[in-house]
DNA sequence: ACGAGATCGTTAGCCCACGAACGATTTCGA
DNA sequence: TCGAAATCGTTCGTGGGCTAACGATCTCGT
């Protein structure tokens, strides 16, 4: 009866939450002309150069098909170009400008502001149980159908399964390695 | 150093988190020709009765101008009508039509299905400590910049703080309260 | 050597999210 | 009482998310 409580808002916490991030996070960043998803598409090209569509995808955990117009108004508005990929003529490589390297550190900063204020009251151990038990939720919903499935282990703090379907092992998030908090 | 890996992901980690159990929850929910949004509509209007749009967007967390646009489809589809409101005319009444009552109980299940999915391997204390830190995460951003702050005390696995700005104390999530998995 | 099949980015069509601005009402204070 | 101000839903413009399907290209087995 209270289990179930817990579940049901479970969804609800938690797609209410990521709006509220993204919700802030949009209004930090919008006095540099940048989205969220925007800043994400910097973070990941700034942290390991370029990339090309499908990669970079994977790394948003997004469909390609949704980055096709992230990338399309970067393009329009100066931030990247899509360079043609010399062994691969399918592909196409997504290049940083010059206009981002002197702002980079403000916008990375915008970022940090919200990131702060997110966490704010949480021990560093509050914070890593939180992140274990999204990141295991994820898990559930992300492998495909266990069909007749194998047996998870109870959590107990950290997710006892680490994140299989992906090829790359993520960094988690992009490129804000250092906290001059301006 | 660490402590700010955990800050780090955890944007990250949230918004695919929520990204994936919307995935998972329209794929469960569109035999019935329904989207997420659109079942948690149906949710709140079986829970509370006919509703304007003002308070529904309110317990949804969506902007009013937001929820236009799935009033508007679920209206085409006949799974609900704009009636007027008596006391004031500038209200509309939304009103669930006859088509959902029949259907309810299996667009029910098939949500519950992906609660189950997404909840397992918790114990019913992970649940709460997940549900708690989501909240109060929420919180730390919904609550107007507190400028020079209100002191926050620290997280034990509760949210400190309730959830100031919401007029209404939301039951959280609709209209599942009985549980007859199929 | 060449054709079947996989892979890459794109298009098309749908749904959801926001802020700003606007008519239609209601409220409330001078 | 009557006009300023608040409230309700809407429209407009922009940005982000998905699937299905498609050309271009690469791979690989025969």
């Amino acid at each position: 009866m209270l289990r179930y409580d817990f579940e049901q808002s479970l969804l609800y916490s938690v797609c209410s939450t990521s709006l509220a991030m993204e919700r802030a996070l949009n209004e930090e960043l919008a006095p540099h002309g940048i989205t969220y998803r925007q800043w994400q598409v910097l973070g990941w090209l700034v942290l390991e150069g370029p990339l090309p569509q499908g990669e970079l995808a994977d790394r948003m955990r997004i469909e390609p098909p949704t980055l096709v117009g992230i990338v399309d108004r970067m393009e329009r508005d100066g931030w990247l170009e899509r360079s043609p990929c010399p062994e691969d003529r399918r592909r196409k490589l997504l290049r940083l400008t010059d206009r981002v390297e002197p702002v980079w550190e403000r916008i990375a900063s915008a970022a940090r502001r919200v990131r702060s204020r997110a966490a704010e009251g949480f021990s560093d151990e509050d914070l890593h149980r939180l992140f274990a038990g999204l990141e295991r939720v994820r898990g559930n919903l992300t492998r495909p159908q266990p069909s007749t499935a194998a047996e998870n282990r109870p959590v107990e703090g950290l997710p006892p399964v680490p994140d299989a379907p992906s090829p790359v092992t993520p960094p988690h998030t992009p490129a804000l390695a250092e906290d001059p908090r301006p």
